[in-house]
DNA sequence: TCCGTTAATACTCAATTTGAGTATATATGG
DNA sequence: CCATATATACTCAAATTGAGTATTAACGGA
């Protein structure tokens, strides 16, 4: 074995929202996420990515953050032992769209991989299923009952413990462990989403708990809307992102506390209701700005 | 040029807290983050860097958190082209133990590198040069001024804006681009801090703000105490990594609202005053525990 | 032994922020 | 002109937070 060479692979978990469902660009007919080797002539990661997805695909990335790097063996794609790949991803955020041609890759939706994470019409019936094969493996190993227990209680909600949207990562990461994801050798079921190639769902797990983390404190999800949108356009948008439906008046009020939009004059009659008053982001004064604060109790001296 | 080699790299900004100081363990008299090459062996990132650090220190890990993949060229340390250097960092927390023996690697002050980040005393003095530094800075370009101006007093607390110690890292990398710390051309100062070697400033910079930012939403800071401490031991903990100082009645009811910790029964009469309860961590019920909530305002459909 | 000092611990109270719900306005399509 | 669908504006109680006060328990000299 002379050149056991390393190799450098990018790979994205692209996301838009359009008509009320978020998607992630796929390739491989919804297997895979699209993905490249790191040319050494790049000048640094991000701009390696972000030369390298204008080529692939017509969209222009708005956002885009690092999300995290593999390199463990037992989940490299190529089995064998002829070197080893790190794959660094990132979550890409693209602004709404028309759909795409033909030929071009197909945007899938994120609830297609993971059907229990779409609350907005209630618990979906799913997670029965799931908490069935869950149980399973709780009561397999004894020593472990309790723990395993405990951790599927606080991921999915269970016994008392409420659902958090954050979790999804925590939450694939155990059906993985229980072998209930076809990718951890689970047997095929809707219930327990659509399957993808090597680690590329983890990937897509780890972007989508991150989004649903920093929507909270970090003005991204303008990054997903048009210049121009309503407000219901916008609580929709995080509905779908979250898996959750909020709750209007108060949506409202957090929104024009902080300042983030401004009226741009018009007015849109989409929808059939009253006319609703469009809005745009104020990109000028709050590029970098912080929303939530400290959580710590400060003394002022 | 035959064999342009990849070459994988582990860096570790590892934080122990002592005395009221948060330290990082350092190689090279304080000049660099202990790192190592990515051996071929490893079963995974993580498995690797424990066990490189488990040798070279006789501190075992108990938290290791992956911070960000670095290939910037114009940033890497070898700066000619004899192939790339990939950076995986990561920041370790390491419980509290007596002072290193010598010859062992050093542990420094977070401050003497960061140290307009401690607010503890108030304001420090050091900001005062800093921001005449980045006034300069400003001034420099008159097309970009307004937005220099904005960032600036944003990151640094400036002109009405509150000093906000999660954007550690946003501070270092605008002293970074205004050329004013070291590593970026600028003069030697005392006022601007202790300079590494490459960019391991920034990435102890990354390992801050990413502390800080976790101590307020999950259960990190145990990692740092003893088995046995005092409510007062555990805040003082908390603003030293904070740089700042917090309310002590509020912060015991924050606290105890969260019961994360329980009476262990002993006291402990160290410090001169009354004699303290101690507490433990409550390890067993709740390891994977999310503190605070939602931020988004649910509708309970 | 008493008194100043240093903490620990226990409360109080007003100001904000949240959660939840109600009321009114303005379109559209029969 | 009315049913329907949404937009927008308020209200109000409950919970959380920020700030401060009071009391208790040790120690170390004078």
């Amino acid at each position: 074995m002379p050149d056991k060479q390393t190799h450098i692979e990018l790979i994205a978990a692209l996301t838009a929202v359009t008509s009320g469902v978020p998607r992630v660009m796929t390739v491989r007919a919804g297997e895979a996420l699209p993905s490249g080797p790191f040319e050494l002539g790049h000048r640094s990661l991000q701009s390696g990515l972000r030369e390298w997805i204008g080529d692939q695909t017509g969209h222009p990335i708005g956002y885009l953050e690092q999300l995290y790097t593999f390199a463990d063996r037992d989940r490299s794609s190529a089995g064998g032992d002829e070197g080893r790949t790190i794959s660094i991803s990132y979550l890409g955020l693209v602004r709404e769209q028309a759909a795409p041609g033909a030929g071009r890759p197909g945007w899938h939706g994120w609830y297609e991989y993971f059907p229990w994470e779409d609350h907005r019409d209630g618990r979906p019936n799913c997670l029965l299923s799931i908490a069935k094969g869950l149980h399973a493996w709780i009561i397999a190993e004894p020593s472990r009952r309790e723990h395993r227990q405990r951790r599927t209680d606080f991921a999915f909600g269970l016994d008392g413990s409420p659902w958090n949207e954050d979790l999804a990562l925590q939450r694939y990461e155990l059906l993985y462990e229980a072998g209930i994801v076809a990718e951890a050798g689970g047997k095929a079921d809707p219930a327990t989403g659509r399957p993808m190639f090597a680690d590329h769902r983890r990937i897509l797990a780890t972007g989508i708990a991150r989004l649903r983390a920093k929507i909270k404190y970090r003005p991204v999800v303008f990054e997903l809307m048009p210049e121009n949108f309503t407000l219901l356009q916008l609580q929709r948008t995080v509905e779908s992102l979250a898996g959750l439906t909020l709750h209007k008046p108060n949506f409202r009020r957090l929104i024009d506390q902080q300042e983030l939009i401004e009226e741009t004059g018009g007015m849109s009659s989409e929808t059939g209701g009253r006319p609703a008053k469009l809005f745009r982001y104020r990109h000028a004064v709050l590029e970098e700005r912080a929303l939530s604060g400290s959580r710590l109790p400060l003394s002022r001296n």
